[in-house]
RNA sequence: GGGCGAUUAGCUCAGUCGGCUAGAGCGCUGCCUUCACACGGCAGAGGUCGAGGGUUCGAGUCCCCCAUCGCCCA
């Protein structure tokens, strides 16, 4: 317990029991880690946070990563910088839409209105009857959807900060944001309509991915390849004229109806005859051309395949750039659409009823019954060929996706035609300052392979609207071809319930009225500007101007793609800068088998128990031990070690500063040659080099290299340094028991700061048994001053001197003697420097090993015999 | 298919500019207790550094190739 009257107070028995209690309200009414704003850029180091998502529960995984940007944290805090790091949560989107819908068993339907008296139901797991727990969904409206998603978020947020604090994270919680509040929709509509002003959002209609399930546009960003059987089905298409067949294969026949085209390399000699002739498609009798263009792969299939719109993103390029007609039969649903278009109808009454069979069908139904009617047909050649085949998914859903074609909103990203963008968001990456290198390369992959404008619209509730409406014509029709914006003064605004400036809301979807757009924005679209929102962007331009751009960005691999690219792209086109200028990349917690810890893989591990079982700093020991970007094994075992180590830290810290209340290392400051040993000023010298090698590992981002060598350091510290001292430091040789307690002093001091990073808990505690304020605020260690310290101390008199003692330790351990058992005669062989070494700590020597006497012998090999006497 | 990373003791991992006999912790085995620490300490055994080739006086480290695993991209 920290002293108040200036004397020491170190307890007659230390434990870990209890610290984290103690601490985290300590720290909270001290401010010690409240952001000071007067502070000027050069001295402040700002970190953009990861906002977690708080619709899933926290895993080791995020412990992991958060505690690695934590020890970078308090580095740069104690290096003198004011250090600016708030948190955020990323409650924005669909993750928490699911939740809310799990949880409180409803759906929402926007055609429902309003109800100002909605008082949600009863949370299904709370639910007293299976019945009840079985009842249907209650579908709610668009804005009580809404008002739930909001008030179920509060509740995990602060069960998630809960958490935060007690791992020690030292985040100024004064700060905190959620993505969905309104300085989050405010500056996310405030860039979108900045982007729109610039030509750098357009709308268009256009095939985009979809997913049937969630009715939503997916960004590409947002797809993941899964593996899936399928089966080739060869099929002939007559040429028109000869009736002569051309043997299509596709994994697809129940899009035949939208097919537009045939399609062959070039360069394929069996197919360059029929280019620009024409054959009819089976069951529907359909004329569509054969095509060439080199995307057409002669190796695949028989070569020549069929153009559907859409049935892949591949049919998507041909349809554009072979400039083929549009004929869609998928709805946004998913199923076949109900009425016959007008090229089936168009090609007779066979063709209608054909499509009469499919219509309404969802894929799977569908392409049954195509095949079966290829088949009575005489059109399907042989049996169907099974493959195993990657197909587009959302990432969150549950079928393949589809392409359907929709007005959409875009955000250009240099994906689509504009490569000097591409060029420059490349240049950015070059720029940035990576943790570890190589994660850049992802970066550049990412970027050279885009493939189209970020789409950014998307058909769901909870999330940042589309601050847009539309004018509705005399017909009233929508005129989306110019949409209305609001001032950025009057943001955030929601365009279903606000009106736009000059119209009256009683116009809204009238006739010469307005239309208010549905959709809500990609949630990257407002994580993208988390170093905004953070920094106070038009909002505080004076905090703007001390933070932005941020000195770290720490995230997690997988989502250099999604989150890294984003932000980076955002801050481009807003600021023409990078939004930091350095990214920490960490890596994933693997489970024992190896295997990545996810949800749907049911091997995630909560990380409170473990807090509560080995303590806050031991379960940081093990995160801050892998490095970054790379993968690390959960191991249990590294928190055993952690603890141990968090124990070791109370029972030295005990002893060293046990052998009286005398603040030696002022003395020793004013009066360096008041330490005198050449044992102490050795193990100075190199304590010196350890703060060296520390600080630069630290500046490197390598905190678990700082973490290493501390440790090591320590731990030979215990065995050797203070087993050889001890004898002095109780002895009555003032001189020499002054040097000792001096020593341990400024060693103790050092150590605590150089592993309080990492163990913020029992460092503080310790801290607070001698030292005034906390340590978390205490300058980091000062190698010049260690030096001067030190002063002519030889590094190799603590080296020899630790050398012969292990050995002294080992023949007694052989002998089967307690370690404090009698040594008759010491005898060291060795070169003459080494002997110097050692006899420069004779006298700790002879009192640590219990010895008589210690012969040094000049010799070409080092040696040390040691005599037991018993 | 292209790329990135990894491969070192039974396990988890260090190994910085190419330089003594390749290190640590866990686990295992043995020993030592009360004067910092039994929530402990000390010591011991344990390795063809994934395979092969090359450069070099010298390679875990640099180069080439291969294998296996993971990830990113197509």
């Amino acid at each position: 317990m920290r002293s108040t009257d200036g004397t020491w107070n170190v307890p007659d028995k230390p434990t870990l029991d209890g610290l984290e209690a103690t601490w985290v309200p300590r720290w909270d009414e001290a401010g010690t880690y409240a952001f000071d704003r007067s502070a000027e850029r050069a001295d402040v180091y700002s970190i953009d946070t990861p906002p977690p998502t708080v619709s899933g529960s926290l895993h080791v995984g995020h412990v992991f990563s958060y505690t690695h940007t934590d020890t970078i944290a308090r580095f740069q805090r104690m290096r003198g910088k004011e250090v600016f790091y708030p948190m955020g949560w990323d409650d924005n989107g669909l993750p928490t839409e699911r939740r809310v819908q799990n949880y409180f068993g409803v759906t929402c339907d926007p055609s429902l209105p309003y109800d100002p008296d909605f008082t949600p139901p009863t949370p299904v797991a709370e639910r007293a009857s299976k019945a009840e727990r079985e009842a249907p969904t209650v579908a709610i409206s668009r804005r009580n959807f809404i008002e739930l998603c909001g008030s179920l978020t509060v509740t995990d947020e602060q069960a998630f900060e809960d958490l935060w604090r007690r791992l020690g994270l030292s985040v100024d919680w004064s700060m905190t944001y959620a993505t969905i509040d309104e300085r989050c929709r405010r500056a996310s509509q405030r860039a979108f309509l900045r982007n729109l002003a610039r030509g750098e959002a357009y709308q268009a209609e256009a095939p985009v991915l979809w997913d049937v399930d969630f009715g939503c546009a997916v960004a590409q960003a947002e797809l993941e390849d899964r593996e899936l059987p399928g089966a080739y089905h060869r099929i002939p298409f007559l040429r028109s004229g000869s009736g002569e067949p051309v043997h299509i294969e596709t994994t697809r026949p129940e899009l035949i109806a939208a097919c537009v085209a045939l399609v062959a390399h070039p360069d394929d000699e069996r197919y360059q005859p029929l280019f620009d002739t024409t054959v009819t498609t089976p069951l529907y009798g359909v004329e569509v051309p054969i095509r060439p263009h080199h995307l057409a792969d002669p190796e695949k299939g028989s070569g020549i395949a069929m153009i559907c719109t859409f049935g892949d993103i591949t049919d998507v390029t041909w349809w554009r750039e072979l400039q083929l007609p549009t004929r869609s039969i998928v709805g946004p649903n998913g199923r076949i659409l109900a009425d016959p278009p007008e090229w089936i109808a168009a090609a007779g009454d066979g063709a209608v009823e054909a499509y009469a069979a499919i219509a309404g069908r969802n894929m799977r139904q569908a392409q049954r019954i195509v095949v079966e009617q290829l088949a009575e047909a005489g059109s399907l050649d042989g049996e169907p060929r099974p493959i195993t085949h990657p197909v587009k998914f959302y990432e969150k859903g549950d079928r393949p996706l589809e392409i359907i074609t929709s007005r959409q909103w875009y955000i250009r990203n240099g994906g689509r035609d504009d490569e000097a963008l591409r060029a420059a968001l490349l240049q950015r990456g070059t720029e940035l300052r990576w943790h570890p290198p190589h994660m850049h390369v992802r970066y550049e992959n990412w970027v050279n392979g885009l493939t189209g404008d970020w789409l950014i619209s998307r058909q769901r509730y909870f999330g940042v609207p589309l601050p847009l409406w539309y004018p509705v014509d005399a017909d009233g029709e929508v005129d989306y071809a110019h949409p209305i914006a609001p001032d950025e003064g009057s943001l955030p605004i929601d365009p279903t319930s606000d009106t736009p400036p000059g119209y009256a809301d009683d116009q809204r979807d009238q006739p010469g009225g307005f239309h208010g757009d549905p959709d809500i924005m990609d949630t990257w679209a407002t994580s993208s500007l988390t170093p905004q929102i953070a920094c106070g962007w038009e909002e505080d331009p004076d905090l703007f101007a001390r933070t932005f751009p941020m000195d770290l960005r720490p995230q997690a691999h997988e989502i250099i793609r999604t989150w890294l690219f984003s932000t980076t792209l955002r801050a481009h086109l807003e600021h023409d800068s990078l939004p930091w200028r350095n990214a920490g990349i960490s890596g994933w917690v693997l489970d024992p088998d190896r295997k990545k810890m996810s949800k749907s893989k049911g091997n995630v591990v909560t990380p409170l128990h473990l807090i509560e079982q080995y303590g806050a700093d031991a379960v940081r020991y093990w995160a801050a031990s892998g490095r970054p970007g790379t993968d690390t094994a959960f191991d249990e075992g590294q928190m055993k070690i952690g603890r141990r180590l968090a124990i070791k830290l109370l029972n030295a810290s005990r002893f060293a500063l046990g052998l009286g209340s005398t603040d030696a290392t002022q003395q020793a400051i004013d009066d360096p040659t008041i330490i005198s040993a050449p044992l102490d000023r050795s193990m100075l010298a190199q304590l010196a080099a350890l703060a060296d090698e520390c600080t630069a590992a630290f500046e490197g981002y390598d905190y678990a290299r700082a973490l290493e060598r501390t440790e090591t350091f320590f731990w030979a510290f215990c065995d050797n340094y203070l087993e050889l001292v001890k004898g002095r430091a109780y002895s009555d040789d003032a001189a020499g028991s002054r040097s000792a307690q001096a020593t341990l002093q400024v060693a103790l001091s050092t150590l605590l700061r150089l592993f309080a990073p990492f163990l913020p808990f029992v460092t503080d505690e310790v801290w607070s048994w001698w030292r005034p304020g906390s340590i978390h605020r205490a300058p980091w260690p000062d190698v010049h001053l260690l030096r001067d310290l030190a002063g002519d101390g030889d590094p190799a008199v603590y080296t020899a001197a630790a050398g012969v003692l292990g050995e002294i330790r080992k023949a007694k351990t052989e002998a089967k003697l307690s370690l404090k058992a009698e040594v008759g005669a010491v005898a060291v062989t060795g070169s003459d420097a080494h002997l110097a070494a050692v006899e420069a700590a004779r006298s700790d020597l002879l009192e640590a090993g219990n010895a008589t006497t210690l012969e040094l012998i000049t010799g070409d090999h080092s040696s040390v015999a040691v005599t037991v006497t018993g």
